[in-house]
DNA sequence: CCGTATTTGTCCGTATGTATG
DNA sequence: ACATACATACGGACAAATACG
């Protein structure tokens, strides 16, 4: 609870609670800021500025930077600054594997435990999805297939997996960015999909595992193809200077 | 430094001392202390009186909690202060589900890929492990069969894997703590142990895997016996007087 | 229910370390 | 290598909210 679902289309958010302190409302404003790409990758985040940029002091500014570096979306060197994390591609091969696994087991719980309620949810989720496939709007389809995915685990009933899924999610996002031009894959996700909640409705849970589980490493192979294609730009971006040695 | 931080209870980091800044110090402490059970379970962490303890000002207690509580340890409520986070039965259910997902993983990859060099050392973990059992040295045991854990998980080879396991062991231990008393399951436990490492040493990496998640469902259910044998006092003692509707 | 004490939330000044010419 | 400019690390002051009598 304590971070912000990370697509754009939010599930339905349970009430907040209470008013968030300034240090929370920076925190999710800069999350926003780090996955939608308004702040590029490898990018410093200076304090001064961004106090500024937001209207309050340092303090809440510092604090935020702390509970963003646990999630992983920036890296925090002593004495030198905040930067947007950038993940490597074996990274993202370490990330894919994990969210490979979290899907089979969400899948295989799902099956055992799927009311017709969460069924029907997820049926007309995939419904929009189809349509935007037909029309090949690709800007409508990735929020729908986030929000798919995450609804999947969501229902899968334990708010723990829940949490650490949306964390890899928002950490794989920071370097899917630039790799979203695919377009043709589009047709086969959505058969996938159909087949998956085909799978769960009939209970099968090993079926709808193993499908979930492969339904995710293709998305990790997708990145390997995709990296090799085109933008390796990113790849050794890395403006790392090896640090002066300690005296 | 400006200001000389009181002589107090600085331990002996001094070697440490220029690489980690004071926020790490702190959260690292405070992490060890909450771990150790030093500060108990649904315990209020004062900003002012650690502060004082740690002979530092406000500022980095109040990062290291923002950190901390992205890592599970704490749970934060707005003007109201930092609490140590009480972990409940079903939520010590969902960890233990997501820990043996993570042990079948590290499993399967292990068998695949471990080398001489790390199988001696697990092997030497288990003799360390069998000689404490034998001599039916707990304080002892415990140590290295969490550590034998940790051991597998890092050799599996995928850092992402690895800090998400120990955050979950991390949490397990939270509410683990009261219920060290078992004893006579430490054989077993050893035998298994002995089972995996040769199944790792076979290459099998199916039955490694199936091994490993059966071990970490059996951790769970013992959860579950001793629970509803003894210490149940603490499930229910969460203070949790409801707030003060807001206006 | 009100006033006081305590604690948390926020802001800002200063020292120290880092980058740069 | 040195001096200068700038960013971060830390501390401390003040404001706001909560807890207590």
């Amino acid at each position: 609870m304590s971070q912000e679902p990370s697509p754009s289309v939010r599930p339905a958010n349970i009430a907040i609670l209470q008013s968030h302190s300034l240090t929370m409302l920076v925190q999710h404003e800069l999350e926003r800021m780090i996955l939608s790409g308004e702040i590029a990758g490898g990018e410093k985040l200076n304090e001064t500025n961004i106090a500024t940029q937001l209207g309050v002091s340092r303090g809440p500014i510092r604090e935020s930077f702390r509970a963003l570096e646990e999630t992983g979306l920036v890296r925090i060197e002593k004495n030198r600054g905040v930067f947007v994390r950038e993940i490597s591609v074996e990274e993202g091969d370490d990330i894919y594997e994990l969210r490979a696994t979290f899907d089979r087991l969400a899948g295989t719980k799902l099956a055992a435990t799927i009311t017709p309620v969460q069924l029907a949810n997820l049926r007309s989720l995939l419904q929009r999805m189809t349509d935007a496939t037909e029309k090949k709007e690709l800007d409508t389809y990735h929020p729908l297939n986030l929000r798919f995915h995450d609804m999947l685990v969501e229902y899968a009933g334990n708010p723990k997996l829940l949490q650490m899924y949306r964390r890899l999610v928002d950490e794989l996002s920071l370097f899917r960015r630039q790799s979203l031009a695919q377009g043709d894959r589009l047709p086969r996700s959505t058969l996938e999909h159909k087949r998956i909640l085909d799978a769960i409705e009939s209970g099968d849970a090993e079926a709808t595992g193993r499908m979930l589980h492969e339904h995710a490493l293709a998305s990790q192979a997708r990145m390997h193809t995709i990296r090799t294609a085109g933008a390796t730009a990113l790849i050794e971006k890395k403006p790392v200077r090896p640090r002066k040695a300690r005296r």
